[in-house]
DNA sequence: ACAAAAACATACTCGATTGTATGTTTTTAC
DNA sequence: GTAAAAACATACAATCGAGTATGTTTTTGT
């Protein structure tokens, strides 16, 4: 009599064999799952099923629920940095280069809507379950990278507004329109299976051109 | 020996003795509780101990937990389309009655935002949670007033570029990076107990100007 | 004043879910 | 080739939270 279980993927099913691809396979999946129903709403149990496995895969490489939800925000977290890295690194003067930094971030948005909706989602979920000191510490971790991402922005609004390339205005609070008006596509995008990158530039390039030309006419 | 119960509150405890309170009361508490923690991660019980009571009363008043989120969802909307109606029928070019709904909008998400959190979340439980017939045919008609919402604003931004007050570009598109850039506040908003109306008239303005003017300096 | 209805409180059921304990298979290291 | 470790699966425990059934008090209509 065969065996139940089928035997296990090997490496050379998924990407290549790159250490720790177990692992990421599941993170994917919970970013899947989180943002579909919400990390609360979403069932240890049903990322094991569509995964094609049982919970005891998960509880393999996680101690808690939530240490896997701080993986998936980590993550979500480090596209974020690497998009608008070049961006930063780019030559010009401050309005060039927020321009840059928006572009980038908007395209980024829509390409990992998914690690990012759960990232948004990681606003609500502070101290109440984060029970132990390690996950707390965590926590405040993943706070502060959210900070030093928006830092990045502020800084750059307020080089541009030196600059004399940017009007005087509000350096926080625009910084958080920006960001906001980019962030809540993950409410209203959802990726089309056959999209491809030029089509995701071009809507990038119509959500951020109405930010940096305004609407008023002239 | 005297009741462990105390008596319960008459209506001047509260609001003058309008029609429907109680269940307002419990309107109120469910949002801000909604709010902190989110839909999900938020007990009947917990609602129920912050109002002083027990699951009795809410269940009083709400077939389900999910009747309740909906009735959150109807008045927070309902306090949306309030807010924008004066600025709707504002007389101007199409960018000046534009800039008064965002206006407006702003000052709305900022004075309600405990209700426009829910709102927001009420995009996520989609549907999953609504189990029976009846459930989800509300749950279809609060979309259909967040259509109707964004509605209003496309078909601003549209007579605005017939108008020639604006420039050409994507009505849809542009209209979602809009509210977005306002609604992303109630991420980042959270009311100072003692915040005037003035104050927060001014958080609305620095708000809303760079989007209607941009960041272009000229 | 009194009956009916409204407005709750109390105590319970029951399903869903997180986490654990343990067994089994596969891989790795030597 | 073999022992150890890694990578799971299986079955179970223990909790928590939604919803219900029922009893009690308060209000209301006449």
């Amino acid at each position: 009599m065969p065996d139940v279980v089928g035997p296990r993927n090997t490496p050379t099913d998924q990407s290549p064999r790159k250490k720790g691809w177990r692992k990421a396979e599941i993170i994917d999946m919970a970013a899947l799952c989180f943002m579909e129903r919400g990390y609360h709403a979403t069932s240890v149990d049903e990322v094991a099923d569509r995964l094609g496995c049982t919970k005891g895969r998960i509880y393999h490489y996680y101690a808690s629920k939530i240490d896997l939800f701080f993986d998936v925000h980590r993550e979500g977290m480090k596209k974020l940095f690497e998009a608008i890295e070049p961006a930063m690194k780019t030559t010009g003067d401050g309005l060039t280069v927020l321009h840059a930094m928006l572009m980038a971030h908007a395209k980024a948005m829509l390409e990992h809507h998914t690690f990012e909706n759960v990232v948004a989602q990681g606003v609500q979920i502070h101290r109440f379950d984060a029970t132990t000191e390690d996950q707390r510490q965590t926590m405040k971790l993943l706070i502060d990278s959210r900070d030093r991402f928006e830092g990045f922005f502020k800084d750059q609004i307020a080089a541009a507004i030196a600059d004399k390339t940017l009007r005087d205005m509000d350096v926080s609070v625009t910084a958080k329109v920006l960001l906001g008006a980019l962030q809540w596509s993950i409410f209203w995008y959802r990726a089309r299976p056959d999209e491809t990158v030029a089509e995701r530039e071009e809507l990038a390039r119509k959500m951020v051109e109405p930010l940096i030309d305004g609407l008023r006419r002239n």
